[in-house]
Order: C-alpha cells, then sequence, then structure tokens
DNA sequence: AGCACGCCGACT
DNA sequence: GTCGGCGTGCTC
C-alpha cells in the first residue's frame, strides 16, 4: 500500500485471512502501524508474496469496509499527478482523504455515513427558477449540453456577462438527462465566491450539493468527501484541492475563473487544479468548461489552436448593463495629494453626493512600505530577509511581510539617531487616513488582510457595504473578486504600475485580469436611472502602456494574442515547457553548489538547463534561496528527463533542502 | 515528513 | 547532575 510519506516505496503489510468478513481490496483504506505510529494507507495491490522476509511485516490493524474502495481511476489519477509532479503516490492520494477517516471510532463513521444516505435518498434535480438565457448564453449551454465525450470548452464573456448562469443551466439539463451524476465545479477561493455557493444551492434545493475546501472543520470535511466518494453529493462545489476529490459518477468539469492563480497549489504538491482537471476530464471521456474574462494563455491558445472550443459571451446579461467606461489619469500631469489626484477626487466627490458607493484599489496593505531615515538614508530592511519592514501604523509597529517579524516602530533612526524617520510610498492604512482627511463626512471602510484578521469580519465588513453604510471603500486584491456592489458607481485603481515592469513575464497578464476584475466590481446592476454610467479611473504614470489601451477598449483578445506573440518570440510559456529547482540553506553557497551539482548529474539532450541563480528575494527567515530553470520544447523529453534525474537529486548528500516545482508560475 | 536515538551547553 | 539543542537515520 502506500502511505503519505515523502519516501517514494510502495509498503507491504499482511493480513491475517479470516481474521475479519472482508479481505482486501485495491482502493480500499487501511490503518496501519508505520514506525512508532499509526497511519492511514491505501491499498493499491494484493499479493500473496512480498519482497520482504515476512518477519519485517506488520499486520494491518483495520480495514475500513464501511468506505467504499476507491476506483481504479481515482488511483490513475492520482497517479498520473505523482507523476508528472514528481512526488510519491501517497503524498497525492492521501492527505486529501479526511483525517476522521482515521481516528474516528467506528460508530461516529457509521453514523456519518448513514447520515449522508439518509438525508439525501430521495434527490430531485429539478431546478428552482430559470432566468431567460441571452442569445450567446443559449448556444453556449447547447454546446456544453451537446457535449457526450471529452470536449474542453473555454468560455469567454466579461465580467457580468452570465458565465454563472451558463454553468447553472448546462448542469441543470445534465442532471435532467442522467439523474445519477456529478458535477464539480471549482472556484477560486470559496470564501471569497459566496454568492456562486448560494446561486448553486437556490437553484437546486432538492440536490445534494457539498463544498469541498481547506476551510472545512474536519466533521464537515469527512461528511463532503464520503458524499462525493460515495455518490450522494451531486455537485461539489470546491477549491483546487477538489480536483483530486474521489468522484465515481463525475460526468462534467466547471471550472470557474480558469485563469486564477489560486489553481496552483504553491507548496508541497505544487500542483495545478486546472490542469489535471482537464486530464481528470479526458481520462472519463466528459465535458470540462473553463470560464474566465480573462483566460490563461495556456488556455488562450488552445482555443485559438481548437484544442479548446471556444464559447464567448460577448454581452452583458443584465440588459441595460453597459461596461464601465475606463479612463487614465496621467498622475505627471494631474500630481496626487495623499495619493489621489484631483481628477479622482473630483469623481469621488461626485460619489458622495450622488450617495453612490466608490472602491479604492490598492495592492498594497500597510500603511507605508518602507520606513525611511533623510539624513543617513537608512530603510527600515527586515533582519531576517532581503525585504523591508513595512510601517503598520495602527499597529505601531514594524512588519516583514515575508516571515512575519514585527518591531516596535523606532523612535529615531537606529544608524544616525534623527528622529524624524519619514515613511515612504502608501499602502492601504496611509490612503484611508488621507481619505478621513480629505472627505470628513464620507464613511470609509479598509479591507485588507490586516482589517479582517478575525475571522468572520471579512464578511461582516462586505456585509456592511451590501448594506450601504459605507460611501468609500479602500482594499487590496481581497476585494477584486467575488462581490458585486449594486450601487457601487466608481472604481478607482491607485498604484497598477509597478507590475508592468516586474521580472515576472506573468506579471502584466496577472495585472491585465486583476484590473478586469476589480472594474467589474462596478455597475454590474445596470446603468441606474437618472446615474451615470460606471467609471473606473487608473491612476498612472505609463498612459501609454498597452495594457491600458487593452484594458480601455476591453479588448482582452488583442492583449493576448500580442502576449503571446511576444511569449512565443521570447521562447517561453506556453511555448516551452518549465520546471524549477530550488534550493534553500543558511548559507547561499551551499544552495548554489547543490543546484550546480544538480546541473551537471546527468546528460540533458534537449533540455536546456539555466545557471543557478539566487532568488529575487534572496533571503527569507534568515534562508537563503536559489533556483535552477530547465526548459524544453518538449513536455515529454521534460517529463522524462525528470523522471531520471530525480532518483540522482535524492541520492546527492547536501545540506540544502530542495525541491522540484513542474510548470513553475512563479519564476 | 515525523519521530526516534544520540551526544554536548546552561539551569533547578 | 538534568533539560534540551538539532544532526542523522529509519519507517513494510
Amino acid at each position: 500500500m502506500v502511505l503519505d510519506t515523502p519516501i517514494d516505496q510502495v509498503f507491504d503489510y499482511c493480513w491475517e485471512v479470516g481474521e475479519a468478513a472482508s479481505e482486501p481490496v485495491p482502493g480500499q483504506f487501511v490503518l496501519v502501524p508505520f514506525g512508532p505510529r499509526e497511519v492511514m494507507g491505501l491499498i493499491v495491490a494484493v499479493s500473496d508474496t512480498s519482497d520482504l522476509p515476512t518477519e519485517k511485516l506488520k499486520s494491518a490493524l483495520a480495514i475500513r469496509d464501511q468506505v467504499h474502495p476507491v476506483a481504479d481511476a481515482w488511483i490513475a489519477l492520482c497517479r498520473f499527478a505523482a507523476e508528472y509532479y514528481q512526488r510519491p503516490l501517497g503524498e497525492v492520494a492521501l492527505p486529501g482523504v479526511p483525517k476522521n477517516l482515521r481516528t474516528a471510532k467506528l460508530v461516529a463513521l457509521n453514523r456519518a455515513l448513514k447520515k449522508i444516505a439518509d438525508g439525501f435518498s430521495n434527490q430531485d434535480a429539478t431546478p428552482f427558477g430559470m432566468p431567460a438565457l441571452n442569445r450567446a448564453q443559449e448556444d453556449a449551454v447547447e454546446a456544453i449540453d451537446a457535449a457526450r465525450a471529452y470536449a474542453p470548452m473555454l468560455l469567454y464573456g466579461v465580467t457580468g456577462s452570465g458565465k454563472t448562469e451558463v454553468y447553472l443551466q448546462a448542469a441543470a439539463r445534465l442532471l435532467a438527462r442522467t439523474p445519477d451524476a456529478q458535477i464539480l465545479i471549482l472556484v477560486p477561493e470559496i470564501n471569497l465566491t459566496p454568492q456562486l455557493e448560494s446561486n448553486v444551492r437556490a437553484r437546486f434545493p432538492g440536490l445534494h450539493v457539498a463544498t469541498l475546501h481547506s476551510g472545512l472543520a474536519e466533521g464537515e470535511r469527512m461528511l463532503s468527501w464520503l458524499a462525493a466518494h460515495h455518490g450522494h453529493a451531486r455537485i461539489v462545489l470546491g477549491t483546487r484541492l477538489a480536483v483530486l476529490a474521489s468522484l465515481p459518477r463525475l460526468a462534467l468539469i466547471i471550472i470557474d475563473e480558469e485563469h486564477d492563480p489560486s489553481y496552483k497549489q504553491q507548496e508541497g504538491l505544487r500542483y495545478s487544479a486546472r490542469d489535471l482537471a482537464v486530464w481528470r476530464a479526458r481520462q472519463l471521456d466528459i465535458p470540462i468548461v473553463l470560464g474566465s474574462a480573462t483566460p490563461s494563455l495556456e488556455s488562450w491558445l488552445h482555443a485559438q489552436s481548437r484544442r479548446y472550443r471556444r464559447l464567448e459571451l460577448r454581452e452583458r446579461a443584465v440588459p441595460d448593463a453597459v461596461l464601465p467606461t475606463v479612463r487614465l489619469i496621467n498622475m505627471e500631469r494631474d500630481r496626487p495629494i495623499e495619493g489621489l489626484t484631483s481628477t479622482l477626487m473630483t469623481a469621488l466627490r461626485l460619489r458622495l453626493e450622488r450617495r453612490e458607493q466608490s472602491l479604492l484599489f490598492l495592492n498594497r496593505r500597510g500603511y507605508a512600505p518602507v520606513l525611511h531615515c533623510d539624513s543617513c538614508g537608512w530603510l527600515s530592511n527586515c533582519l531576517r530577509c532581503s525585504a523591508f519592514m513595512v510601517l503598520h501604523r495602527p499597529e505601531h509597529c514594524l512588519r516583514c511581510h515575508h516571515c512575519s517579524l514585527e518591531l516596535r516602530i523606532p523612535r529615531a533612526c537606529p544608524t544616525c539617531g534623527n528622529v524624524d524617520l519619514q515613511p515612504m510610498g502608501r499602502g492601504t492604512q496611509r490612503v484611508e487616513e488621507g481619505l478621513q482627511r480629505l472627505f470628513p463626512e464620507a464613511r470609509i471602510l479598509r479591507i485588507d488582510a490586516d482589517s479582517t484578521r478575525r475571522k468572520g469580519t471579512a464578511q461582516a465588513a462586505f456585509d456592511s457595504v451590501h448594506r450601504g453604510e459605507v460611501d468609500i471603500l479602500i482594499g487590496t486584491q481581497m476585494v477584486a473578486k467575488g462581490h458585486d456592489f449594486k450601487n457601487l458607481t466608481l472604481v478607482g485603481i491607485l498604484n497598477p504600475d509597478t507590475a508592468l515592469f516586474s521580472h515576472d513575464y506573468r506579471a502584466s497578464e496577472r495585472l491585465f485580469a486583476q484590473l478586469m476584475q476589480v472594474s467589474g466590481r462596478a455597475g454590474r446592476a445596470g446603468q441606474k436611472e437618472g446615474g451615470s454610467a460606471s467609471e473606473v479611473w487608473i491612476q498612472t504614470r505609463y498612459p501609454q502602456h498597452p495594457l491600458y489601451g487593452a484594458l480601455m477598449a476591453h479588448d482582452y483578445d488583442r492583449f493576448a494574442d500580442d502576449l503571446l506573440t511576444e511569449r512565443q518570440q521570447a521562447g517561453l510559456p506556453p511555448f516551452v515547457y518549465q520546471a524549477l529547482l530550488r534550493a534553500e540553506a543558511r548559507e547561499l553557497q551551499t544552495a548554489l553548489d547543490f543546484l550546480q551539482a544538480a546541473a551537471g548529474a546527468i546528460d540533458h539532450p534537449g533540455i536546456t538547463i539555466n545557471d543557478p541563480i539566487p532568488m529575487t528575494m534572496t533571503r527569507v527567515a534568515n534562508v537563503d534561496r536559489a533556483q535552477l530553470l530547465l526548459e524544453s520544447p518538449s513536455r515529454p523529453a521534460l517529463q522524462a528527463f525528470l523522471r531520471g534525474w530525480m532518483p540522482l537529486l535524492r541520492a546527492m548528500r547536501t545540506r540544502a533542502r530542495w525541491s522540484l516545482e513542474v510548470d513553475p508560475v512563479d519564476i
């Protein structure tokens, strides 16, 4: 069987024949002794013999035979992910399985199983309320409904074009046709998109809809997992981890906001839920819908090459809704005060007079990104990282956003004693303070990771905006997703320029998606009687930049085409395939030496291995990090190379800690 | 990864 | 004299 351990091995255990009613079967979960502890394993094969001497074999403790064995197809999915991302099978298959399966008393497990079976024995897939669709939506639903085999479809439509309604009606059609089918709907972050969950539940009141995400309590997680695995949950709505749920009757996969970076797991098994979902759809020969207003360039390329069918929603679905007007403010001409240009201030004032809401978007939390001494040039460097400590004025501290180190704000410069330390730049806290000074009568609310640290405060904050208790909302990317604010007619984007010149070639693609998404918060309810159309104002020093031009024209098509051309010319993904070997150690040289040795460990025809380099943010929490980038125009060639390379790396003696990422996104 | 065992510094 | 630092070694 396989176990959740970094050792890439199958472990043999014995089972006393006739000890219990059931015999072990592949796909079953089993409690076994492993070293000094007891862990849950997954049986992948049953055999009469073992390569190990009998005396070395331990006995399995208990087979969880109340739980159905997982399907071969599910193990095959895990095996594919394990091989593709170069991790042991057990590390892929087991972490998603609820821990309670291991620890729960049989009584509790049986109770949970009974609850699932009883509560949802008579399901009714009749949808409740089916809004009329516009022509484009109708065509999209038809196309999804007509697909009876593997059919990847890119549902391309701006915010508010009614993608959700297409998902719901396509789901309704499938469920009407195949009553026991299961549908997997993936969303980027479930807490930020509560509206989709409530829409799904409201549409299918007679169906068991299960949610699956990392925020679930153990008990809830077990219920959802079992409901999915035993086929009771007909719609499973979840974040990236749900792509690995056991779904024996899976018949349709929907990925909402398929471009969203949170589909990429950034630690442990660094998988792309989107890529695995597509693989899974092909494995099961079922349709998959990838929805986005700003598709990833990977999906865009597939749509261009006709590997994915493109379904397009051009219009906003709310009949009188128009796309917000996007305009630029040249900060070189209109100098900002408190971070706000006069143009934006006028627009804010107008909204206050009309009792409409405004949203200011600034993707930088804290008061100021760095504290500075004018007389000697001292900067608030973190003691443990190669980063600045961010000034957090309300919390009276300097805080490192990378290692969480927190210091009192120094009274005077630590090097020269100057008492006049200056905050440089501005974060959401400083903008909030400025707004209060400029608009003392306005009700201002800040929403960022700091203001919503306690559980439930984020929801409470959003609720108060919905109730109209807020005039001006200032927030980080937290406010960009999911929430439709009915009375919001102004979006101001404060400092997007930094991403334009980032060394990360994906930065502009992400910025466009983010700005498009935050722009979509405005005017979703339609142009109001006598009111102005919704506006988006972008404060920039580079008004000529093509990204802003595309954004103003609402023309992602051309922007994406241009980016793809650039990527092709520069030999970047999606035209080449990459893998990244990272290493970290107390001494940078240790990490670099390991990477250098790794690069020379084996012949690599057809694979480009770049020089080891320190990571952009070299030091985090007193550990130095470096990386080695591998590239190949051929995915199979890269895979074959990695297969041969990994055992050599594992055999290398080094003090560096290392990990491999296939298809890395942050380079 | 855990979790052991194992050999060297500052404390009741 | 002990509690505990994390080095290295194993897990069917």
